[in-house]
DNA sequence: CGGATCGATTTGATCGATCCAATCGGGGAC
DNA sequence: GTCCCCGATTGGATCGATCAAATCGATCCG
């Protein structure tokens, strides 16, 4: 343990000494200040305050079994979720975590194997309270080994599939983005600018994420009686496929618009319409957008819809102090019942809105 | 702390009393094991194996006041680093901490005032061994304060400026990547190709590591006697900008090759010699490289220097443990002197030397 | 006016490891 | 054969918090 110059920090007895009371109630001004009458709760408080008291968590976890600090592998880059989307939910977690007391630990691990390891040798040597998941899959074995030794854990990414949720068990707690409300939105603006024959770059079918995103799109087609014959196109990742497959839709001059199921495909549409704007000067601007918003597309002025990631890693946070013993959940609001007739500190899983940022790639006056 | 359905986890005195020795036996076998005969090791190891025994950090650090946690500040993106390597040095910094028995611990702090805050917090109530920064400037305060406090830290990136060092005093641990170096290298492998007015695409004067690429391409192009007026264009970081920069430095035709200081200004510079091959077909591709081999460089097929993070975070640990006392330091290879005369475990900062990723940005054939 | 009751506070034990001093056991010296 | 010494091992105390139960004090009631 690193220590400065000063003097040694000041502990439970310390405090209880300058304030004249014993350890317990030192204790129980901290835990549970109910417990303590006010004017001895100020001395208390006062001495803590004077002596900058802060309590030793090894010695608190020690005896409560609560070490206060959940668990997250730091994800393989290139995982699937883009990059800095992660960084920003890291960001977030770390801050949310902290604003209810908990810490955030990293570890690493190679294969689901090897991080099912360092799950059994973190909570034995280090206690953790509970694991954030960041890439899940049907039938993840992760999901799995958590589950059946009881561990509190939340993904960021809903279940796919039934293998993840044992036949009648309830499913896992889960936050996620709503992918669909956001292609939709994306949509909507477009068809809100006039545009009416919108095409779809996205990736092949089989991923959860692109599939909702897809769907959103279309719905909205639908919605304004326009997904008749609506062109789209399908390819894996990465800047090159998507100048390729958008110029594919755009060889047809009715399409005006792109929906694009990531920033990168978004990126290399980009491309494919400027071509087109130097071969053919005389056809408007085709409009774009991407999604996940990610720098790239501030850089280059892409509409792109937002993963709103603060408020993912907060209900994550929520989700997990709901499953471990003890833990202080938030106030619920009042002491009635909350909206819709159901209790919120009972949900189990969230599907938040993605939010909308409007660039120069979908204005009309470009 | 979560606990699976299993049985209670074994305890230091469980396995003495399957093995048929005392705690301290146990102890000094996982500890210092050769103050133990041969033959009650084995018996030792044997029982520890039998009950999975793993040790509780909790009470291990109450009494030690070591932790074998190292914190590090969750960055907020765009804060200088791109995204990408950022992700990659935390897995790398994970990776290696648990290599060396230790684990990273996250935190979140909005400005300098409140890391340090966080630092004080977090030496007194989780007993962090040390810290490792990742953006410093000159006069950073962090730097002031840590040292101040004796606290065990490593920075990534070379102190800039003298403020950081008191005079007289050793310069702080660090770890960085030879920039100097990259942009050569990049530079000698477009002379290799044939190029000879090669231009630099870089940011304002005053960053130390523009300043230091913008360095190496200055030497390479020196060293072959082509330095003389060689084309340079300053710009603020990002896709636009590079475009509009290129774009001027590549209305002189002789100029057939751009080395770029980050991959942003890179993909701009695509922009614009695309552009360019559309409007002036008959002239030759024009070759770009970049720098950090983000994962859009990946994408687009761009030249670029990586940076070695893992590299990077291996050393950091490495400089991290050897501040922290009785921390196992990595064995000194032999008992005699390292190269050089000087013993490695002196060493209190690294350079490391970046690699050059070549791709079809800097590929005769197109 | 004594005893039951209840709230506030204290005391002693404990979590699981390591430190420190004491003890044990066996080989070598005399 | 006895004594000494040294390496191997043991037992007790301790780190700093919380738990559980005991104690204290004042109020309330019959």
């Amino acid at each position: 343990m690193a220590r400065g110059t000063g003097p040694i920090r000041a502990t439970l007895s310390d405090v209880a000494a300058r304030a004249g009371v014993s350890r317990q109630t030192v204790s129980n001004v901290l835990n549970t200040p109910e417990v303590v009458r006010p004017a001895t709760r100020e001395r208390v408080l006062r001495a803590v305050a004077e002596l900058d008291y802060q309590p030793n968590t090894a010695a608190r976890r020690l005896r409560t079994h609560r070490s206060h600090v959940l668990g997250l592998r730091m994800p393989e880059v290139g995982d699937g979720v883009s990059g800095e989307i992660l960084d920003r939910y890291l960001h977030a977690l770390a801050k949310e975590a902290q604003r209810a007391g908990m810490r955030i630990m990293l570890f690493a691990a190679d294969d689901e194997e090897a991080e099912i390891r360092e799950y059994r040798t973190l909570l034995a040597t280090a206690g953790l309270d509970g694991f954030a998941l960041t890439h899940t899959y049907p039938g993840d074995g992760r999901v799995r080994w958590l589950r059946e030794h009881r561990v509190p854990f939340v993904t960021f990414g809903r279940p796919r599939g039934e293998q993840d949720d044992p036949p009648g068990a309830e499913p896992h707690p889960w936050v996620d983005v709503d992918g669909y409300a956001g292609t939709r939105m994306a949509t909507e603006h477009l068809l809100e600018l006039g545009h009416r024959r919108i095409g779809f770059l996205g990736w092949p079918d089989g991923s959860g994420p692109g599939d909702d995103r897809r769907a959103g799109w279309y719905a909205a087609l639908r919605a304004a009686g326009l997904s008749e014959g609506a062109p789209e196109e399908r390819t894996e990742e990465g800047v090159s496929p998507g100048t390729g497959a958008a110029a594919r839709m755009l060889a047809d001059p009715a399409v005006t618009a792109l929906v694009c199921v990531s920033d990168s495909l978004a990126l290399g549409a980009l491309a494919a319409a400027r071509d087109l704007s130097l071969t053919a000067p005389d056809r408007p601007p085709v409009a774009v957008t991407g999604f996940d918003d990610t720098p790239v597309a501030r850089a280059v002025g892409l509409t792109s819809v937002a993963q709103p990631v603060e408020a993912v890693a907060a209900r994550t946070v929520e989700l997990l102090l709901a499953q471990i013993p003890g833990a202080a959940r938030p106030a619920s609001p009042g002491a009635g019942v909350g909206r819709g007739g159901r209790r919120d500190q009972e949900r189990s899983s969230f599907l938040v809105t993605p939010r909308l940022v409007v660039r120069e790639s979908s204005r009309p006056a470009r």
